[in-house]
DNA sequence: GTTGAGCGTT
């Protein structure tokens, strides 16, 4: 049996916090980053060696020390953590107040149930801080609820809150984010999203956002249904983005390919005038955005080539690219793997649907999570059938169709 | 089986 909690904190010297563990004694990585959004880990000091140690992480999720978790307080790492001590030096400094992200907007409120009021919503909004404003959209004929709305919180803190986590609102999984018209045009190629190609099925959102969560903070996880082998997932920080693209990496023993998303097809949001468009393709637009090399990546191509630098074009980049990934031949090893399918929550009773089914079964949000399946027993994954090394030089084609439309 | 829902009559 394990403890209940483990004692965590931002800072060696702060009142901790005291977060859940699972049953098998292990904690999620996610539990974490509830309580202290974009974690990415933890550490502690050792009480032999006085020296700080990582806590092990795999896949989403954090393992005990040899002699459990004991009384330590564990302090919470972050990507990047110099970056993160910049921040607190500038907000100390008081020199800032500068940046205009501490303003408050609207946020959408997607999948709404047809009868929940904007009474409703101001109560459950009200929770986490102070509401100005709801609304429900409802079709101007009939009055019916278009199954989303608007909320508007007095304080960014509150807005950043709700913004971070899924809200259970009248018996349905809604997700709060910034509305289009409030999306800053993502320039080309620093896209806070990456494609995950080669997804299987038994791979749920919950997973994908565990897994990810060690390279960032990830904002939003979109699996695609019916299953159709590839997701979506976005992170907070662009650059960790970018760092992963070009990088297969292995999720339940799966080796899935990431990539960079291409601009949703329907989206017409005008990018700002970047000025020419004419000039043969690569020169203009900067693709040299500057990375710090982050993470852990190693041997590809994506992080690593400056296309500012060398100006490659796409056609060798596609041929480079090839050539370092025609090497993914036999991957699934071992054996037994748990198919646990968690899913298929209750369905909220009494609405009638017609062009959108609102029976959600944890899924047909743009995030699908399977809520709090306590024991994830992946990590030995055997999957048969992985043996693709066809590459069909996307990466070229894919380049070149980006003139306009990338908020994504 | 490698590119995604739905976005505001203020």
């Amino acid at each position: 049996m394990a403890e209940l909690y483990i004692r965590v904190a931002e800072d060696e010297n702060e009142e901790p916090m005291e977060i859940p563990s699972e049953d098998d004694g292990t904690v999620l990585l996610s539990t974490v980053a509830a309580q202290f959004p974009g974690a990415c880990g933890l550490r502690y000091r050792s009480p032999v060696s006085q020296c700080m140690r990582g806590v092990r992480l795999v896949e989403g999720i954090l393992h005990a020390p040899e002699n459990g978790w004991g009384n330590l307080v564990y302090v919470v790492n972050y990507p990047k953590d110099n970056k993160r001590k910049m921040d607190e030096i500038d907000a100390s400094s008081a020199v800032k107040i500068k940046r205009g992200d501490q303003k408050t907007s609207d946020l959408i409120v997607l999948g709404l149930p047809w009868k929940t009021s904007e009474q409703d919503l101001k109560e459950y909004f009200s929770t986490f801080g102070e509401v100005i404003m709801v609304q429900v959209k409802r079709d101007v004929k009939t009055g019916n609820s278009k199954g989303f709305g608007f909320v508007r919180f007095a304080d960014y803190e509150t807005q950043v809150k709700v913004m971070s986590q899924r809200h259970m609102i009248d018996g349905r999984w809604c997700d709060c984010k910034l509305p289009n018209s409030k999306q800053g045009p993502d320039e080309p190629m620093r896209s806070r999203k990456v494609f995950v190609g080669r997804c299987t099925e038994d791979m749920t959102a919950e997973e994908l956002r565990q897994f990810f969560m060690q390279y960032g903070e990830v904002t939003d996880v979109f699996i695609p249904k019916p299953f159709r082998a590839f997701a979506f997932v976005t992170f907070a920080d662009d650059q960790v983005a970018q760092s992963l693209c070009g990088e297969d990496l292995i999720i339940k023993g799966v080796s899935v390919h990431i990539s960079n998303a291409e601009p949703k097809h329907n989206n017409s949001r005008q990018m700002m005038d970047r000025g020419r468009f004419g000039n043969g393709g690569f020169g203009g637009q900067g693709f040299g955005n500057s990375r710090s090399g982050l993470g852990n990546s190693t041997n590809n191509m994506g992080s690593g080539v400056n296309f500012g630098a060398f100006s490659l074009n796409p056609a060798m980049m596609a041929a480079a690219q090839a050539a370092l990934q025609s090497s993914w031949g036999m991957m699934g090893m071992l054996a037994s793997q748990q198919g646990q399918s968690a899913a298929s929550g209750s369905t909220p009773a009494g609405q009638t649907s017609t062009t959108r089914d609102q029976n959600q079964s944890f899924g047909s949000g743009s995030n699908s999570y399977t809520t709090g399946s306590g024991s994830l027993g992946w990590g030995t994954g055997s999957n048969s059938g992985n043996n693709s090394s066809g590459f069909s030089s996307g990466f070229g084609s894919s380049m070149e169709s980006k003139s306009s439309g990338w908020g994504m």
